[in-house]
DNA sequence: CTTGGAATGTCAACAAAGCTGACGTATTGT
DNA sequence: ACAATACGTCAGCTTTGTTGACATTCCAAG
């Protein structure tokens, strides 16, 4: 409601000032632990951490994704991400097959299982995303995500671009 | 530029769609990755990290701040922060002195070293929060920040909230 | 056709930074 | 006097990032 009685000048210069963006920064920054607390607390009590739900996320998304693809989009060392998924392939929540066309690649999918705990995840996260997009309206919500995607690197923003219109 | 295009209905009711809450689920993801990533490199050199970061950004905001505030405002354990500001202490960043009113109380300050490395850390986080904020514009921002703060945990924005207003 | 290099993925070992639990010390307040 | 508070520290564990070394597979140049 600010914004209304605030005049045009002070919305055009004042919102660069060092104040403003450090406000910005640090709702940046406690933002981001309520957007992990909940599937947090979830893979908590499964054994598993977060490095385990983006796992499961982008292969939920791009289902028969290699290893190399989900490599560049997590931006992580293969190592690190080969732990991750050997524990899920141990557990029985995602599959690696070998390539047909190229026998070094592994293409992963989630299983029934893996794409129930997927569900799990993504329900509790989307709950409080539904429950700010509710309180803040949509024309905050289209400034949200214009903020958010100036603020990624420039090769990050293409894999978000890349998965950004596909259908569920 | 779309937003302009489509009828109110579609703002309105489009807006809560699975859909749109993986698509703000994503851009959070990744833009977060970008809003660390400059000071990251910084700290990198430094032999720091993002905790480092965090210890140094809030005894900026509150110099003379008590451990026991810090650890409320960073939600870790007193262990875990203890460590990085040992190091910091050791370092000559940060000041540790004994309370005068409560002699059991730290109180931490930034040394002008520290000082030096605040400013090296925010103006880089600065710098592309201020190119998200100009690539976006005032009505974003607006948006951007009233998401933000829906989205934290109740104590949490508490935090937020208390250091809001607080001039440079 | 062979062979050497590039690509893909796995194993081992290490570091940063979180955690729990236990304990010591100084100080405060009842 | 004594319990509670604030802080520091030791020990040990977990998650998740890193590098380095290595096996397998593919492909292209000779």
């Amino acid at each position: 409601m600010a914004e209304g009685l605030q005049p045009q000048v002070g919305q055009s210069l004042l919102f660069l000032t060092d104040e403003q963006l450090r406000k910005g920064i640090e709702a940046m920054f406690f933002a981001y632990r309520g957007f992990t607390a909940d599937p947090d607390r979830i893979l908590a009590q499964k054994g598993y951490g977060r490095a385990h739900h983006r796992a499961i996320h982008f292969i939920h998304r791009s289902p028969g994704t290699t290893v190399n693809n989900l490599l560049s989009i997590l931006g992580v060392t293969k190592q690190s991400l080969n732990r991750v998924l050997r524990t899920l392939i141990e557990d029985g929540l995602v599959e690696s097959t070998v390539g047909t066309r190229d026998k070094r690649e592994r293409h992963l999918h989630l299983t029934e299982e893996g794409a129930a705990l997927e569900r799990a995840l993504s329900d509790a996260q989307r709950d409080r995303m539904r429950a700010a997009y509710r309180a803040a309206g949509p024309a905050a919500v289209a400034g949200f995500r214009q903020v958010l995607e100036a603020m990624m690197d420039d090769e990050t923003r293409h894999h978000y671009e890349a998965m950004k219109d596909r259908p569920e």
